[in-house]
RNA sequence: GGCUCGGUAGUUCAGAUGGUUAGAACGCUAGCCUGUCACGCUAGAGGUCGUCGGUUCGAUCCCGAUCCGAGUCGCCA
């Protein structure tokens, strides 16, 4: 039976106590780390959320206190008073290891089944065991400490919105489902059955409708819901710092998005970003990093050698060009001997996970030059392919070539990534932060047949664009920026359109008929008739942010309970069947597994 | 949905052309031990080898299906 904790009271916390407090009697509460039972003479090792203190038990303890600390076992919960003391030998690694308790009062306040692994740093655990046990998980000092710091950054958050004259407002959790962009999370109704809410995807249209209802600057810490599959840096439930303001452009918002980063920096790391942050068009980023959210710690740019082979009689090239697309290339300088033709030859493989047919390369080593394409090249074209690049002796060249540009830059830019990566070309010692800028409107989607918001469908398209709306999607441009961080995308904003007339001329050209329009955003259209200001703003993802604030490459290292690949809670077996009851409640039948069909 | 990888003791892993009794380390249990802090020493317990089916005299190992986990492509306005 456990003891209850009635009339002691923590006076410290475990990982505080220091030389300075010797002689006085204390009070701490925690989690037995480890119990060392020498015989006459046994060490406890306490821990809670502040770190580990040593409690002493020897012949001058009393001898029921002293048979509690011999049969104390890992993560037992105690209560221990005593009195500071200086230890006989000392123990430099730990905080605290100057000093030990005395114990003079003991008490098991929970005892504990032995834990499926050691609550440590680093303990070599699987994740799937990890989130089993997701409560003892959390209970390590990694995960305390990376929880503390997500707790800060949004305080950091509250205070800096706060200080600029944000107000805090909630938005809805059930709200309507708009089948524009991510698959809803869909919530059923009981008092309508067969309706549904879905959980919002993001707090948009409702701060849009705040703007137009006055509120000037709105903040929120918000949580959003997207039904689609899992990475390691995406979860389908997560949290965003969301801001937007009134009667402002995209300037006004970037300067608030750079006020917050600088801010958070300072406060979590005491470093100083340097402001206003560097920008690159959405075109410059896809042309020389192949990625519209580039790393810019390390170099590796790409290159477009389609000028040099506009005319070549090798078909794997020219074909590309004439049929729209282009060749480009990286080059990896002075590495040739430390990539052997194997290693091409499995790149080669890999990048074809990018739509690419395939990687083309030329290879200077020491040992001899050599060559996957040259020999189809005229020697003029070999070379300037070879000058574009800025080929030296030493250099892995690669080229890949598609007559659609999209599968150039998604190849190329992922091989960027992945050879920083395999020869530690990334400068870790600084983060790296641009924003992005001019995002296209549109772009196509091949399996709809039509035109998709590359942003969102409530993005001001850039003014000078506006008459190609219509007759030529492809190149209208939008006000809409994102931040981006060492490679991930951080955060992302855009001007809105606060004009009923142009709001409605967008989703016409989004292949959404005015009928479709009133019946999915109604409210909002309807909001835009009585005087919207003009307003815009952004939002970071707060586990993104966290992550790349504390170098971590696992977003479920930074959420308390996260999800697995498969979306489920391995912890308390979520999604789970319920009751014919429930679902008849709510006018709901489950439809049979569709069988496989006999052959 | 596709591709790749994985599932063996509580944990992390090793293993065998398909053959009697499946191993290690840590952890756990018990005993001894007065200065440990990854305490030490001694002894011991602990396994449906993810599940189902097939091949075989015999399957943890081979084959098929399936479940679970990881990464990734698609997807993520």
């Amino acid at each position: 039976m456990a003891e209850f904790i009635t009339g002691m009271k923590r006076t410290h916390y475990c990982g505080e106590l220091r030389p300075a407090h010797i002689g006085s009697t204390v009070t701490v509460c925690g989690w037995v780390q480890r119990q060392r039972d020498l015989g006459q003479l046994i060490f406890i090792d306490l821990r809670d959320r502040t770190g580990i203190v040593q409690l002493a038990f020897d012949d001058s303890t009393d001898r029921e206190i002293f048979k509690k600390a011999f049969s104390a076992r890992s993560e037992y919960v105690l209560a221990a008073t005593g009195v500071v003391r200086e230890r006989t030998s000392k123990n430099p690694e730990l905080p605290t290891g100057d000093i030990e308790l005395e114990v003079t009062a003991l008490r098991v306040l929970a005892k504990s089944e032995t834990p499926p692994f050691a609550i440590e740093e680093n303990s070599p655990v699987q994740k799937e065991t990890r989130l089993r046990y997701r409560f003892l998980d959390l209970r390590r000092p990694d995960m305390q400490r990376t929880l503390q710091a997500r707790h800060r950054l949004v305080k950091v958050a509250h205070d800096f919105f706060d200080e600029n004259g944000f107000l805090e407002i909630e938005t809805p959790d059930l709200v309507k489902s708009t089948p524009e962009g991510a698959r809803d999370y869909l919530v059923p109704s009981r008092v309508f059955p067969g309706k549904f809410f879905a959980l919002p995807q993001s707090p948009q249209l409702y701060k849009q409708l705040l703007m137009v209802s006055g509120f000037d600057r709105y903040m929120q810490i918000a949580r959003c819901f997207r039904d689609e599959d899992l990475r390691a840096d995406r979860q389908p439930e997560f949290t965003q710092i969301d801001f937007e303001m009134s009667f402002v452009d995209q300037e006004d918002v970037m300067a608030i998005g750079e006020g917050f980063i600088r801010a958070a920096y300072k406060k979590m790391l005491d470093i100083d970003i340097p402001t206003p942050l560097p920008r690159l068009t959405w075109k410059e980023a896809m042309d020389r990093f192949g990625s519209d959210k580039p790393d810019l710690r390390f170099g590796l740019e790409l290159s477009d050698v389609s000028g040099d082979l506009k005319n070549t009689e090798f078909r794997v090239f020219r074909g590309a060009i004439d049929a729209g697309g282009s060749v480009r290339g990286i080059n990896l300088k002075g590495l040739a001997d430390q990539l052997s033709r194997k290693e091409i030859d499995k790149l080669g493989e890999w990048i074809k996970t990018y739509g690419a047919k395939g990687l083309a390369w030329t290879r200077l080593a020491s040992t001899g030059e050599t060559s996957s394409y040259e020999k189809f090249l005229s020697a003029e074209e070999a070379a300037a392919v070879r000058k574009t690049l800025g080929a030296e002796p030493g250099d892995v060249l690669f080229l890949v070539a598609s007559d659609e540009n999209s599968v150039v830059y998604a190849s190329l830019g992922a091989l960027r990534c992945q050879l920083a990566r395999k020869f530690n070309l990334i400068d870790k010692s600084q983060p790296k932060l641009l924003w992005v800028t001019d995002f296209p409107m549109f772009e196509y989607s091949k399996e709809e047949g039509r035109w998709m918001a590359m942003h969102h469908p409530f993005t001001m398209p850039n003014p000078e664009d506006l008459d190609k709306l219509e007759s030529d999607p492809g190149s209208v441009r939008s006000i809409a920026y994102d931040m981006v961080i060492n490679g991930y995308e951080a955060g992302g904003g855009s001007i809105r359109i606060h004009d009923t007339e142009l709001q409605e001329r967008m989703l016409e050209a989004l292949g959404i008929s005015p009928e479709k329009a009133q019946e999915r955003f109604g409210f909002l259209l309807n909001a835009l008739k009585y005087g919207a200001p003009p307003h815009g703003g952004m939002a970071w993802g707060l586990e993104r942010l966290v992550m790349v604030l504390l170098d971590i490459d696992d977003m479920r290292d930074v959420i308390a309970f996260p999800k697995v690949a498969s979306s489920a809670d391995l912890m308390s077996d979520a999604p789970n069947d319920v009751d014919l009851d429930q679902l008849s409640d709510l006018g709901i039948g489950i439809l049979p597994k569709e069988q496989p069909k006999e052959s």
